[in-house]
DNA sequence: TTAAGTGCAAAATCTTTGCAAATGT
DNA sequence: ACATTTGCAAAGATTTTGCACTTAA
C-alpha cells in the first residue's frame, strides 16, 4: 500500500522532470487526483476536490502546462466543458496522439478513455487532409445501465 | 435574385412557423447568415456579423432555441467553442440527428458538416450502450491547403 | 542563488437572469 | 389583446493577467 503510493508518486516525480518541469506538490496532488478516476476529470470537479489546497489559477496554470507538455489530453463534454485524462503513450509536447475513442455518458457525462477500441478509417472528400481523429459515442455507461 | 432571397425568407419563415416560433427578424437574419456560411459558425463570430443589429443576449436566446427545436446543431470546435450549422434533415424537438462527420480545421479552425462520409461502425466494450456517434476529423481543409 | 511556480487581487470574458418595452399572431 | 420575443441592466460564472512571495533545483 505504502510502497504502491511511493512508487506512483516516483513515476509522477519522474513524468514531471522528464518534462521540465518543477516537482511540487500541487502538481503531484493533480496527478494524482485525475490518475484515480476511471473516467476524464473536468477543471470544476477537479477544484471541488482539491480546491482547499490549491488556488484556482494555480489549477488552470498546472492543467493548461499538462496538455501542453502532453501530459493529459482535454475531450469536451456534452456541455462543451474540458476534461481531461492522462494521455495513454506517446504524447509528446506539442504532439498529442489521443487517437481513442472517448466514450460520453449521456446520464451522468463521464468522459472514458475506451484504449481498446479500434479505430475506424474515414475517408474525406477532395482536398481535405486528415491529421487526427476525435470519435465521441454518446450512451449510457456501465454505472449508469446498471441504476436504470 | 431577389426571388431566390424571398424563396429562401419563405423557407425560413415556414421553419419557424412549423417549429412553433415567432418569425421574427432577429431570428430571420441568424438564419440567413448561418446558411450563407459554408462551415459552422460560432457565436462569438455571429456576433461579430449581427452584433450592430441583435444584441448579444438575444443572440444567446435565439441559439438555444433553435438549437432546443432542432433547427440547428452544436459543434464544439478545437477550442471548446461551440459553433452552429444548419440541421441537415429529421432533426426534431430534443431529437438530434447530426449524424455525420464533422470536419475542424486546424489552421481556420472552421468546422465543416460532411454530410456524405459514411459513419463507421463502433465496437464498444460490454455495458456500454450507444446512441450517437460524433466524429471529428481534425486536418487540413480545402481552403488553408491551397494556401500552403 | 535564481528561475519557475504559487497565491492573491483584480481585470477581462462569457453566459444567465429579471423585467419593462416592443412585436408577431 | 395576448403571449412571445427583444433589449437593456445587472448578476453570476469562467478564464486570464500582473505582481509579490515562496519553493525546487
Amino acid at each position: 500500500m505504502t510502497k504502491e503510493k511511493t512508487e506512483k508518486s516516483k513515476d509522477f516525480t519522474e513524468l514531471l522532470r522528464e518534462n521540465g518541469l518543477k516537482v511540487t506538490s500541487p502538481r503531484l496532488r493533480v496527478l494524482n487526483e485525475i490518475t484515480h478516476k476511471k473516467a476524464a476529470i473536468s477543471q470544476p470537479d477537479l477544484e471541488k476536490i482539491v480546491g482547499r489546497d490549491i488556488d484556482r489559477v494555480t489549477l488552470y496554470r498546472i492543467l493548461s502546462s499538462f496538455e501542453e507538455k502532453g501530459i493529459v489530453h482535454k475531450i469536451f463534454d456534452l456541455n462543451g466543458t474540458a476534461t481531461y485524462a492522462m494521455c495513454t503513450s506517446n504524447c509528446t509536447e506539442n504532439h498529442h496522439h489521443d487517437q481513442h475513442v472517448h466514450f460520453i455518458c449521456s446520464v451522468c457525462n463521464s468522459v472514458y478513455c475506451l484504449d481498446e477500441v479500434s479505430l475506424p478509417k474515414i475517408t474525406l472528400p477532395r482536398h481535405f487532409a486528415l491529421h487526427s481523429l476525435a470519435i465521441n459515442a454518446v450512451g449510457l455507461c456501465a454505472n449508469c445501465q446498471k441504476e436504470n
